[in-house]
DNA sequence: GCAGCATCATATGCACACGAACGATATCGG
DNA sequence: CCGATATCGTTCGTGTGCATATGATGCTGC
């Protein structure tokens, strides 16, 4: 994942310009608060990627991992709730991880319908040698911003939810 | 896309406390900036489908459906490069459209490895119809925030990209 | 009890999102 | 002019994200 694809290029073509239609004027999609969003999640994950120190662990993947880690036993759709994964997501999610034999599962005792999730060994050991890299993350997301603005904008963020 | 559908379960089963294995305290994934990123993105995801006016014209259908409105006339990848999608992905969404006869595209004349991207009347037409609703989208993701608010999440949601 | 409803997990289908690799074309340097 | 390099668009594979449907199970109220 490229940061930043779009920037520095020497060689492009210039572009043909034709009739602009029409300009509905002030509606300009780069300041659309949905687009910046999208743009933003996009550089984290970039970033993610670059810097979590493992080369198939996603974002959800660690989220779904720190969760179990941190609360021992969870049920699947449990897990998604606390990640915000809906069923058919964390489903997909959990499938992979139990391939790479980072979880385990087993029945519910009480509750046929569900499966008991937990980590396995090498689980825990990988979030043990990931769980350092997370606040990089985020610090290397919130850089662009002074220590005032990160706090200010993770604030706001969290009202938006 | 059910928004918030996590909230207000009356129903849950109460889940199982196990061993929380070990507790690095401090770390709380919920506080983490990307993982509140990617709750708003959802969170703007399901507001846009909701309020955009068009049962299947989807965020990045619709920023490239705009682009191309202002624009007049584009290659592929420039308008992939206006919209923050690489090749991949603009590939997708254009032959959707163009499927849905919204784009049309001919050869360049002068770089016969261009397509050159330009709407047709219908899709003039659904992007006049659907111009007016994207400040609502917008509005309303924004609306947990006050007015002053609003302006420094989105000024400093600029700067982080 | 038991009927209706909720929840659990699964499966399918569609839409983004990107890395990687590809062939075709264009451009630049020497 | 020609070789190195870059760009254009495509394809494949993987992963997220959600709507929808389904079957199994659990629960609540009558």
């Amino acid at each position: 994942m490229a940061i930043q694809r779009n920037e520095q290029r020497m060689n492009v073509k210039p572009e043909i310009k034709v009739e602009p239609a029409a300009m509905p004027d002030g509606y300009v999609l780069e300041d659309q608060v949905g687009h910046l969003i999208r743009r933003a999640h996009q550089r984290h994950t970039a970033l993610f990627i670059a810097m979590i120190g493992d080369e198939q662990v996603t974002t959800t993947q660690y989220a779904a991992l720190v969760k179990l880690y941190q609360m021992g036993e969870l049920s699947q759709n449990h897990l998604g709730r606390l990640t915000a994964m809906d069923p058919a997501t964390i489903q997909g999610v959990i499938r992979r991880l139990t391939l790479r034999k980072l979880i385990s599962h087993r029945p519910d005792k009480n509750d046929k319908r569900r499966r008991c999730l937990s980590l396995t060994g090498a689980g825990r050991d990988l979030v043990g040698r990931l769980l350092s890299n997370g606040p990089k993350v985020s610090k290397a997301t919130l850089d662009p911003l002074t220590a005032a603005e990160q706090q200010q904008f993770v604030a706001l963020l969290k009202r938006l939810t």
